[in-house]
DNA sequence: GTCTATAAGCGGATAGAC
DNA sequence: GTCTATCCGCTTATAGAC
């Protein structure tokens, strides 16, 4: 997210505190701070507590959804496709990383767009699951248990937040290229 | 862990109530209502909810750090080595689903034993890291990214706690085969 | 082992001045 | 856009009766 208005630096910083404790152990005073304001004054730019973090998980769960329309409408090998997936996830991490902690741990605490990011996020789920179903059924991938290769990948690739940050040598492309190998071609020799 | 004490049973319903919404979103009064009976009797039992957390976590974490020791042990190839870790934390994992999300999400709201859990859990990543690359300096792991295969693997097997739930038609045995044969082998033809 | 009553403080949020 | 002052329900936890 780009921060250009003040309530968009508000949620950037509540991003960064939620990543660190959890949106329910935030208090708006603890935002308020961290903006070197008081907590009143945060209620001319915001509505509600709420109201950030549906900010922060629904955009970045439409984010997805898009990425995945997208790659669904190209006719790539299956693997390609799974490689397009694993780069989805780096690039969006990669540029929200704060967020990403909210989207994976607070998102049971949204309330008004709670079924709305449901549905996303299932929506996305039989989707990444559909591409490796077919990559089966042609032949491109092993016949492993289909639910265990999306649980695998979707934990990896949902995890990223927690050590992209921990590793800024490694470029976007880079880290790319190297998780697909692992990923897809596993590491037994 | 067996529930035979009313304290243990008291633990036991706050690790339930903890994965559904976080150790900070759940209330005392909340615990006291999945127990039946008021907040104020919960004191009789245990002294804070800080308390109920420290016993959730350090448990678990000295559970994973006795079964690495066990592994690192043994003979084995580094490859039995990874399978015996995928054992470990499916076993555990199995046995404690609703303590495995705190292990997770809550372990920042430790107070008195942050510390001593954050030695612990470092060290079983070190342990972790020193499998895979003693498997690449023998030959017997591709030469990939030693830390994208630790990450890889870790973020799996620390999102099992979500999943396993949710496949109670596979037993462990079943399941850490599969996920051994995914997670080494690799999903491509 | 559980209850009622209550302390003491923190939580999100609003009103209205500057 | 930020402040001070304030509301008031909810929080963890304790005291003491049964």
């Amino acid at each position: 997210m780009k921060v250009n208005t003040r309530k968009e630096e508000i949620v950037k910083t509540a991003a960064n505190l939620f990543k660190d404790k959890g949106f329910s152990a935030v208090t708006m005073r603890d935002l308020a701070t961290a903006m070197g304001i008081k907590a009143a004054s945060l209620y001319n730019h915001i509505n509600s507590k709420q109201e950030i973090l549906k900010i922060i998980i629904i955009s970045l769960a439409e984010n997805f959804t898009e990425g995945m329309q997208h790659i669904l409408k190209s006719d790539n090998t299956s693997i390609e496709k799974l490689e397009q997936v694993v780069k989805l996830h780096v690039d969006i991490t990669s540029k929200n990383t704060f967020e990403m902690a909210s989207l994976n741990n607070d998102w049971m605490h949204l309330e008004e767009k709670l079924e709305y990011y449901l549905t996303l996020r299932s929506g996305y789920e039989n989707d990444f699951r559909s591409i490796i179903l077919e990559g089966v059924q042609r032949g491109e991938i092993r016949d492993v248990n289909v639910d265990v290769v999306l649980f695998s990948m979707l934990s990896t690739l949902r995890s990223l937040y927690l050590w992209i940050p921990k590793k800024e040598d490694l470029n976007p492309h880079e880290l790319s290229d190297n998780l697909s190998n692992v990923l897809i071609h596993g590491i037994n020799k």
